[in-house]
DNA sequence: GGTGACCTGTTTGTCCGACAATCATACGAT
DNA sequence: ATCGTATGATTGTCGGACAAACAGGTCACC
């Protein structure tokens, strides 16, 4: 029969190590914020040298599982951020050839619902939220640059105020993604900004009166709208993405 | 007036190793299946020891931009394949406190229009892989370990058949963080492969007639079946999902 | 001619030891 | 109470070392 033998795999020291670690962080047995042991304690722990566990501590940090706090030196356990984990997923997608199609596509299946998930499950510090995104939004409408980042912002008001971290997280790359045409739409496009400000607006009302299906409507609109924009602004639609040149930025450390 | 300064960022000498390497693959002046020098040799180029090479190449590798290809010492530039991305963030998502309820929200949200999306754009390959993932499933309705899975890949296959890798790769955390919830489900009620098969065979007679809407017609029905199931198994939505077993799982070099 | 044994140089995984810079803390001076 | 200083712990980086695994060549052997 199957006297075939399944490939063996070898695990170098390192990476054990850092299983290890991050088995016990995902299962709680390591809360959040407490401190790892040292380097020097952590190799004796595990009988191994201590250059061995910093490359499996530099594979948890940069998996977010550990952090070091601003000026300490001991690192600590820590949740990965969302944008450092959407940046993982940007750069992956980026590399596969994504287009703005792609892109789009995605958010047009995804922004909707998500409107009318915030629109039904907000609070008020969220509407706080939403609406001093769209003021900024508003102030910074002429520097594209300072734009895209409050459009993005918006929307990631937005997803917070769903409740609901996968939403928050599924959308994250998508604006990281998004920024780059959309510079070059607002740059091209005079009228871009105000049709912008105004679908924020009424998406701002529809959460407001917590109307779920009007916060959908808008957001189909509005997501409808960048596709125009991409047209007027002679942005082929399978084009590729082009990289952010943030990519692989340095996380400051706050 | 402000006479605040910014928090100055200090960069250790491996992060810059990986960030430089990391933008060179991202912007493809490394292509893909192309070796990395040794390390020596990059410890020579970049004028820092060995040791802070490879505490970069762990990060590198972490995030999935280089691999070593099977029996080969060298490593090699890779794009981040998709299940190694979504485990970052299904293990991000675990960490943030992700109820049952989050993911099938989640799912309801982005399955439907998927599967209207695979209908229209699916090739004829991409309908031999439903198919195959429904039969797979079928036969593998009794074992509940084998059968997540196989639901899990059919979900995937239906993510390829959108040709669009956004849509793909957003919906792999999902999968992942489904699967225990799913077990649990499967062992529970005896109806619930039935139900799977059915909604299977009729997204798969969807997706041969490229008719989107009756795709997106039962897929809602199929997510929806879940959210009973649920209900049945006893499941409550507002429990946190649990870790997977295989969590930060070792990747067996193919 | 093809096969397998053997040697050689390269590369990785791991170890050891070392040192400057930085951080935490306590202590003492002003 | 604020500041300077001494002390110990910890990290970032370095140099060198060695066994194991791999690549490639040579060479004998069938």
């Amino acid at each position: 029969m199957s006297v075939e033998f399944a490939p063996l795999v070898m695990q170098p020291a390192y990476r054990k190590v850092a299983v290890t670690i991050g088995a016990r962080i995902l299962s709680r047995a390591l809360r959040e914020g407490e401190r790892l042991p040292s380097e020097t304690e952590l190799a004796r722990q595990f009988a191994v040298n201590r250059s061995t566990v910093r490359e499996a501590l530099r594979e948890l940090e940069s998996r977010g599982l550990v952090q070091r706090r601003a000026g300490s030196k001991l690192m600590s356990v820590s949740r990965p951020q969302h944008e450092d984990v959407a940046e993982g997923v940007s750069n992956a997608l980026l590399l596969h050839d994504v287009t703005v199609r792609d892109v789009w596509e995605a958010l047009s299946i995804l922004e909707p619902p998500l409107a009318r998930a915030a629109a039904r499950a907000r609070t008020a510090p969220d509407l706080k939220c939403v609406s001093a995104a769209a003021a900024a939004f508003s102030a910074a409408r002429n520097d594209s640059e300072q734009a895209v980042h409050r459009v993005a912002e918006f929307f990631r008001c937005l997803g917070r105020a769903t409740h609901n971290p996968v939403l928050g997280l599924a959308q994250e790359p998508l604006l990281q993604l998004l920024e780059p045409s959309l510079r070059v739409m607002i740059d091209k496009i005079p009228q871009a900004p105000g049709r912008i400000v105004t679908a924020q607006r009424r998406l701002l009302e529809a959460l407001e009166a917590r109307d779920g299906e009007l916060a959908h409507a808008w957001m189909t609109r509005h997501i409808r709208d960048f596709s125009r924009g991409y047209e007027l602004a002679g942005i082929k639609l399978e084009m590729r993405v082009t990289s952010r040149p943030t990519a692989l930025k340095t996380r400051a450390r706050a």
